[in-house]
DNA sequence: GTATTATTGCAACACAGTCGCATTAGTTGG
DNA sequence: CCAACTAATGCGACTGTGTTGCAATAATAC
């Protein structure tokens, strides 16, 4: 874990993670935080974050990176084996608890499994 | 299905898909065709080909959208839950056998699943 | 062959994300 | 508390993927 200098803007980039019931986007994040953050630290923020394995990434539709808090992770090891959700109509991404399995291939070794679930989210079904 | 000029460009991706045992992103369809073919016109083609129903799509690492033949999809319905393999290190995309079983879950409707298993492949691996 | 219109090429654009560099500001040691 | 060190920031320019408007071209139907 690289170090971490308390600033103000680590503060408010966690807090929107803590605050937020779904995954962020850098550009969510833009949204939730005062106009005033720049663009660049909030990207920079982001990869500095995973590295330390405070939030974890993956990709949603659009070409959009999204990131969470990671919550089952311990410091030693990451598991990040749960599927996401995106709705399609209002593009929120969650994260699930469903756990996936890795299977085990013939041909690769498969180190990392990404599940991405399409559909629709309670709210937009009605 | 909608109305298909047969065009050079056209058959040109086309063959550029059958000659693949890989799944093929825009740029590496570049690549593989003559120079003078338009970048615009390969996402363009792309698009269509999808909507058609002749290839599916799906993101892999950094972004990058890949597309393949669909194989096991008959005009009525499209079963693209099948699981794609990305090699990490050299990037190599493929379509896999195994099948994804989309769960069902209380709050979403799923009507899509997105899996996308990293690894190394056989060659890299060495 | 002619008319119709799908397809193309071009150039400009949109957007997510990255980078170099000078400046700012946490942190540490005295 | 102050100075030195250097992580973090802000800015602007840049990259790469993908999209779009529009005029020109060419496949198809008659």
């Amino acid at each position: 874990m690289g170090v971490h200098r308390k600033t103000r803007n680590l503060e408010l980039v966690l807090d929107a993670f803590r605050n937020a019931q779904e995954a962020l986007s850098a550009q969510l994040l833009m949204e939730r935080l005062p106009a005033d953050v720049n663009r660049s630290t909030i990207y920079r923020l982001l990869v500095r974050l995973e590295d330390d394995g405070v939030v974890h990434s993956f990709l949603a539709s659009e070409n959009v990176k999204f990131y969470a808090l990671c919550k089952e992770c311990t410091q030693s090891g990451h598991v990040h084996s749960h599927a996401h959700f995106q709705c399609t109509s209002c593009s929120q991404v969650v994260c699930l608890e469903q756990q996936v399995t890795v299977p085990t291939l013939n041909r690769y070794r498969v180190d990392e499994a990404q599940v991405l679930l399409k559909g629709q989210c309670a709210t937009c079904m009605r």
